[in-house]
DNA sequence: CGGCCGATCCACT
DNA sequence: GTGGATCGGCCGA
């Protein structure tokens, strides 16, 4: 699981959604969620509903939850059926369809730092939680390989962020990224 | 059925 | 540096 997390790292994931044509990026930062035993998880003591059913399903799905009402947060969940292992995409390095992510963010010239943030990576990617569940393998999210070879050492490891209230379970060096 | 809260971001001082 | 936005899901009554 957190070596999934890690695997992650410098592939591109590419959505191509309401034919506005693809757009993706490098993942640069992960964060590991790692199911029923993570105070930090949704899914934390088998807390099983409709939300979270998602997790809950065959990995290589997505699961896009919707925080502060506002932000959709874009996970891939990575483990065995009723297992609800998710990885949080926290940031990427924007590199297909500039344009018309420059368009989703009002913005003129594509910047690294607009891909930083979970809240707006699915704002780049145009995902919304109306996506969550989507199958990863279709043809609206996907993921590729860049031929980019991510070196143990390369991959910056520390705790995760804005999980305080998750105790003991906060400091666990679940968040892994790298610098391209 | 009502109220509170969250894996956050951005506009504004 | 910081306060406000904003809504689905969950819990308690």
């Amino acid at each position: 699981m957190v070596q999934i997390a890690k695997d992650l790292l410098g592939k591109i994931i590419i959505t191509d959604l309401n034919g506005e044509g693809k757009t993706g990026g490098i993942i640069v930062e992960t964060e590991a969620y790692a199911g029923i035993t993570d105070r930090a998880s949704h899914a934390y003591n088998d807390c099983r509903t409709k939300r979270t059913e998602v997790m809950y399903m065959e990995g290589g799905v997505a699961y896009v939850y919707l925080c502060y009402g506002i932000h959709s947060l874009f996970n891939i969940v990575t483990n065995k059926k009723n297992i609800p292992h998710a990885v949080l995409i926290r940031a990427i390095k924007p590199v297909e369809g500039i344009d018309v992510m420059l368009q989703r963010v009002n913005k003129k010239k594509m910047q690294d730092e607009f891909g930083i943030g979970p809240g707006n990576v699915s704002k780049l990617l145009g995902i919304h939680f109306s996506q969550s569940g989507e199958s990863l393998l279709g043809n609206k999210i996907w993921l590729e390989n860049t031929g980019l070879i991510v070196y143990p050492n390369d991959i910056i490891v520390g705790a995760r962020v804005g999980v305080e209230y998750a105790k003991e379970d906060a400091l666990l060096p679940y968040r892994f990224g790298v610098s391209i």
